[in-house]
DNA sequence: TTTTCCAGTTAACAAGACCTTAACTTTAAT
DNA sequence: ATTAAAGTTAAGGTCTTGTTAACTGGAAAA
C-alpha cells in the first residue's frame, strides 16, 4: 500500500513538480491549490502527510495547520518564503512538524517526507497502532549480512558494523535491488537525488568503501559486482 | 508488447524522421504536429514515453508538459532549440526527465530515450506497480543460452559467460531480431550507433568473439550464421 | 568565535580491459 | 583460377574502473 501525500501550493508549477516527483517515488498524491480545497482533501483522504504552502489563496496556511492540528496528527511540513516566519510556523502557534524555506532542492523535500514519514511510521508502531507489516520493512538479511532498517544499523559476522551516512544509503539501495543491475546515473538518481549535480564517480568511491568494509576480499568483491560498461550488480 | 512513444513535433520532416527510427527500434509510435493533438494522444494511448518539442502551434510544450504532469508520471524528453531554455525546461518550473538541445544526432536521441525507458521501468519494478510483466522483457531464452536482461548477464549451459560490453550489446541486438539477416551497417548503425565512424569489419571481429563464447564449434557456427554477401543472421 | 573533525566529492594516476585497425589467411562464387 | 567476401589474429591506442589523496563545507567541540 501505497503511502498517501496531499500537497497544498497555489503556484502551478511549482504544485505540478512536487506532485510528480513524490509520484515517481511511489507516492500517491493529491494536489490541490487554495486552503479551502486543502481541508476537504485532508478530511477526505486522511494523507499519511501534507505538504503545506504558507501563502495561500482563500485560508492561508497557518490557519490551515491550526485547524488540521485539532482535528488530526498528520504530519505536516510547511513551505515558507522567509526565514522569519519559522519561529511561528514551528512554535507553539502553528505546529507543523518540519518546515523548509524557499527556495528548497527537490532532493531536500524528498528528505524530510521520508523523515516524517519514517517517524510517524514508528509512533504509530511504538503505540501499537496499525500492523506497519505491509510498507515497512524491517530487515534485509543476506547471510553473514544483516541490514536492520529500524535501527537503522548493519550486523556483518554478528558484529555491528559502523557505516557513513551515505554507504548506509548505497547499501540499502543496493539490497532493495538485490540481482539487478544498476548503472551509476541511477544509482545516483536514487541515493543522491535527482537534482545531484556531479560525477557519477562519486558512486564508484562509496563502492570502494562498501566493499573494503562488506567484502571478505575487497579486491575480489562478489556481494557488490562490476558489470563492466553497465554499473554495479549486488548479488546479496 | 512493444512500448509506445508519443512523438510531438510541428516540422514535419523531423517528426517523420523521429517516427522512423523509433518504430524502426520496434517501438509503437504515434507522431502528432500540435499541443491540443498532444494532450489528446497522451490521454488516449497512456504512452510509456513522450518526446516533445518546446515549440509548438496551439499550445507550446511548456504548457503540454505541466498539464500532462498534472495527470501522468509518463517520462518526458524535451527538444529544446537553445541552450537558455534547460534550466526552466528540468528545473522546478516545467519538470521535463530529460532534454536534448536541437541538433542532435538520432543516436543521443536513441540513448536518451532508451534510458529513460529502463529507468522507468525499474522505478515501476521497485514499487510494484502493474505491467511489471507485460512490457518489460525480463530475459531472452535460446535453449541452453539465457540472456538476462535486468541483471546483464548472459548465461550459457547454467554457467555465466564473460563479455566485453560491446560483445553483449551485440548478442542482445541479435537476439532481438532472432532469424533476420542483419547487415553489417544495420549493426553498426543500431549498436554502435548513427555517428560511428569507421569500417563495418570491425563487426566481424565481435562476431568472431561472440562465436568463440557462444558457439559449440567456432568454426562451424549454428547460431551466428553467415549471410555471405549480406551480413549475419542469429538463429537462437 | 575559532578550531577541529568528518563525510562527501573531486582529481589524479595506475592498471587493466576493451575496441579498432590492419595485415594476412581462408573460403566461396564466378 | 580469380577475386571478392569473410575469418582470424595481434598490436596499438583508448576508455573504464580501482584506488588513493587532496579538497570542501558543514557540524561538533573547544
Amino acid at each position: 500500500m501505497p503511502e498517501t501525500i496531499l500537497v497544498v501550493e497555489d503556484e502551478p508549477a511549482l504544485r505540478d513538480t512536487l506532485s510528480y516527483n513524490l509520484k515517481k517515488d511511489g507516492f500517491t498524491v493529491e494536489a490541490v491549490g487554495d486552503g479551502r480545497a486543502a481541508l476537504d482533501s485532508a478530511r477526505k483522504l486522511k494523507p499519511d502527510l501534507i505538504v503545506l504552502d504558507l501563502m495561500l489563496p482563500e485560508i492561508d496556511g497557518f490557519e490551515v495547520c491550526r485547524i488540521l492540528r485539532k482535528e488530526m496528527t498528520t504530519p505536516i511540513l510547511m513551505l515558507t518564503a522567509r526565514d522569519d516566519e519559522i519561529d511561528r510556523v514551528v512554535g507553539l502557534e502553528v505546529g507543523a512538524d518540519d518546515y523548509l524555506t524557499k527556495p528548497f532542492s527537490m532532493r531536500e523535500l524528498m528528505a524530510r517526507v521520508k523523515a516524517q514519514l519514517r517517524r510517524s511510521r514508528l509512533l504509530r508502531e511504538e503505540f501499537g497502532k496499525a500492523a506497519a507489516a505491509s510498507s515497512t520493512q524491517e530487515k534485509l538479511s543476506f547471510g553473514n549480512l544483516v541490514i536492520n532498517l529500524t535501527r537503522r544499523e548493519v550486523i556483518l559476522n554478528d558484529e555491528p558494523l559502523s557505516l557513513k551516512p551515505q554507504e548506509y544509503e548505497l547499501l540499502v539501495f543496493f539490497a532493495e535491488h538485490q540481482g539487478k543491475m544498476l548503472s551509476r546515473e541511477f544509482i545516483l538518481e536514487r541515493v543522491w537525488g535527482w537534482d545531484f549535480i556531479g560525477d557519477s564517480r562519486t558512486v564508484d568511491v562509496h563502492v570502494r568503501w562498501l566493499r573494503q568494509k562488506i567484502e571478505k576480499d575487497a579486491s575480489q568483491p562478489i556481494r557488490i559486482v562490476t558489470v563492466r560498461g553497465g554499473g554495479y550488480r549486488f548479488e546479496g
